[in-house]
DNA sequence: AATGAATGAGATTTCATTCAT
DNA sequence: GATGAATGAAATCTCATTCAT
């Protein structure tokens, strides 16, 4: 008990460093690549000893890599399963719900756009994560919009339409939109909530009947 | 003038030598990237001796990598450029004309994947090109999907809608079929022909009349 | 008072700690070299926490090598020495002495197999003891074997020999044993009963006098 | 033709390069042994770039060392296969003969002394040759000593001895002789005239009949 | 034009050792 | 006594580029 506590401290010292490397790392790997960004760079971005990497990640670069790539990866994947299972969206009108799952979509990639930009353009996350891995995160909508639209057509919110078809043009549009941001492509369209709204309403328009 | 044609066959021979540097070059930074590339690897593909790759290119990998970056910038903006212009599609329905234009998009794309991959990977392309460059080669089809669209408006084939979003949609759709192709995601549907008349059939029954 | 006999446990735990490291550490130095074993692995190979080697060996990895060439050679020293005096072998036939002698050597060498490896390839043995005592250590039955031949030949059991050669040659065959172990060669014959005997028997019958 | 002098010179250049660094190399390993020379201490020694060794030696120290024993394996094989064969002694007396044979064998070890040692002493050697081969090499005599003595029996010049056990001490004594010089042990008796002399008289005089 | 030897800066990694806790 | 984080020097190796031939 006399120890506990410096021994928790350095502990927490130690993980933080840890911490911070990983950080720290992924950063310049998003910003540079993975071949950019030197060991030697990473430790001097956060004042660390040039050896001490090896004791936190033996593996070395190839390694801290790794953790950064397969730690995120996890991360993101649990979010993308959660949003699918939250349906407290059933009572918004589709407009709304639309709105909604671009928002949080837009928050997401947000939070991980380092991770994202790594996937999309480092050969060496193949070492470590298969192509399916990848393409199952980005294609969930695909498989989860159907269910929804259907529910619409039933309530007669909306027409009687080919739902997987339309569930690959909304995907569509949020991959772009991703793509558009890893990229830093200029035009954001669905950062602006104006655009953003114009886009839905025409999508929905399409889909309710002109009569009614 | 006994050595002018042997003058002109070295000629020959040394625009051949570097076109076969700038082709395998730019398949390998494709593959493994511009960092991961190295110049003898180049040289080896070709069987060039170490000194010469700086006899056509002063400026060493930088300058072969810029040479096959713009080259290859300017070939795609051109052929972008020209399918805008020839409309020799005016007489097909529309279905037929959508079809039409992801075949051709995904004609150029196939033949440019190398340099589309290093466009959105290398972080070193930023210091020859522009983003807007960029941008501007990917969202040409929203400029020239409108008119399109509006005169089938005009002729009655579809329904007013509002051409600017359904222009938007169309581009995330190949924006989205340009990604899985570059990241050789999975699932690339519209290459499939049943699916991708599917999708066009599911987009143009909506802006059809439904009374109709 | 109260802690007085803890501490005379501490005191055995490091004496045990102080053993163990010395112990691994000379059979990493034997089988990797003293370059090629890191302080970490012997730290490893005992569990010790890697600041603690400082704390029995100031001197560090330096130190614990001295220590095990120094204590081992001491070791060899004093049983080769006493082989020489306990001269309780007078009464046996010099075949059957000779025999005794060669398992006595095969013995020492067995235990003692580790610092002869490290005598014999670390140059940085050569910084704590000189070629001398080593070559002491392994003349030393250069010395003693004439005494004993020419007290055979007074009792008769041979013939008048030059005994320094012969004692020359008594110890080329154990040296040359000891290099095949040192060396791990396939042919220890020494090892094998039959060949020894074999061995001994030609040698003693030529010191024999033919006539009888 | 025009070019052919100064290709070759370059091509000699280049090959001397190599000789110098192999013969640099094998000095320092056999002196300070494999991992306590560095690669740079080697390029030091003959005042080459630190790069250019993975020149030469793409597979760096491990594959200069590799060469370095492999080539001298094969070049001291070799040379004790030739002594073998070479039987041009036979009209030697046999003292003179067994002189001849230590000069030989002392010449053969002198010249090849840094790979003794190397093999000796380097763990590393045993990835690139097996201990069997070593065994080979200086088991060499074993095989061809009795032979020669057989025919001294059959001539009479000396008496019927046990041919194989005479070859193993014989054996013995050069490699004991051997161990003496790569140890640096004080005394090799062999070197010295007198005593080599007196060793063999030693030897010769217990195999002739006592009686002529 | 062609060759490939030469250069040296810089990258990754290892390791003995120190030190705060 | 014990722990393991921290340090930095040094080792191996890679690579773009230059240069003599």
């Amino acid at each position: 008990m006399a120890n506990k506590l410096p021994s928790t401290m350095r502990q927490e010292q130690a993980a933080e460093s840890r911490r911070k490397l990983l950080d720290s790392a992924q950063k310049l790997f998003a910003a540079q690549g993975y071949k950019g960004t030197s060991v030697r760079s990473i430790n001097r971005s956060i004042g660390l000893a040039d050896g001490l990497l090896y004791h936190y990640f033996p593996g070395g670069k190839k390694e801290i890599f790794q953790v950064i790539v397969v730690e995120n990866l996890n991360d993101m994947m649990d979010i993308m399963e959660r949003r699918n299972t939250g349906s407290d969206y059933d009572d918004l009108p589709l407009e709304e719900l639309l709105n909604q799952v671009f928002l949080n979509f837009e928050e997401v990639i947000d939070r991980h756009i380092d991770i994202i930009r790594i996937l999309f353009r480092e050969p060496e996350v193949r070492e470590f994560i298969t192509q399916e891995q990848i393409t199952k995160l980005f294609e969930n909508r695909r498989r989860w919009f159907p269910p929804i639209l259907e529910h619409r057509i039933e309530t007669g919110e909306i027409n009687k339409i080919d739902c997987e078809s339309a569930a690959a043009v909304l995907n569509s549009i949020m991959m772009n939109h991703l793509m558009v941001k890893v990229l830093e492509l200029g035009s954001a369209q669905m950062c602006i909530a104006e655009l953003r709204t114009r886009l839905i309403q025409y999508q929905v328009d399409l889909w309710k009947n002109p009569k009614s």
